[in-house]
DNA sequence: CTATCGCATAGACAAATATCTATGTGAGGT
DNA sequence: ACCTCACATAGATATTTGTCTATGCGATAG
């Protein structure tokens, strides 16, 4: 996972209305009717952010007769986790090189 | 921090040009010029990052005579990985309350 | 004191985004 | 066959965002 990838998640997570909906999903999958009750939107913005979930490979929709079903992708999320560990945090330990000190 | 902060945070890092910099921060702090020089933008567009950066608290900026040093706040960059290790994935295991079947 | 250097702020602008209403679509029920 | 239900798509619109040029400001050098 690169970090063109990681940047189009944290753009996804970066609406809070989405941050909430990733933070359902954690218990299992929901269907979109589930999810809609929770929040002040109208159903197609729900469409709208699910898309864009789905599309950067956080959410896996599962469709059933009437229903879609959305659970999360543990692959990608364990990937997006893993970018994120590596991010360590030396602070402000050393100046990186920089001529101006 | 609240899912109010993880989303400010996640907007900040929506941006390939602020995620590559907090990547570059990642071994130590360094001074805007540094920064500057590994990006095809202007200086005025860096400050602009980089105040995003720090309102979020992802960064911390130290001055000193002309200088500002940008180092990352291990404090914000832990809790935010500690919200995000928070998200488990359960994938599709069961079916979370919905009626439909 | 004046000029320069490093960075921030202001303002402009095109592109992206979040939201809505209206409509389409495909599956099930009657 | 028809209607309804669950969801997606289309199009409109206001807001946010990323970027630029131009300018301001504090610190340092001469």
């Amino acid at each position: 996972m690169g970090p063109m990838d990681v940047a189009l998640i944290c753009r996804a997570l970066g609406d809070s209305n989405r941050l909430q909906i990733v933070g359902m999903l954690t218990d299992g999958e929901k269907c979109a009717c589930k999810l809609l009750e929770r929040f002040d939107i109208t159903q197609p913005t729900l469409s709208h952010h699910m898309k864009i979930l789905v599309e950067c490979g956080l959410v896996k929709v599962r469709r059933q007769g009437k229903w879609s079903h959305y659970s999360l992708d543990c692959e990608t999320l364990g990937a997006f986790r893993a970018f994120m560990d590596g991010l360590s945090c030396k602070g402000e330990q050393k100046n990186g090189g920089c001529g101006c000190l």
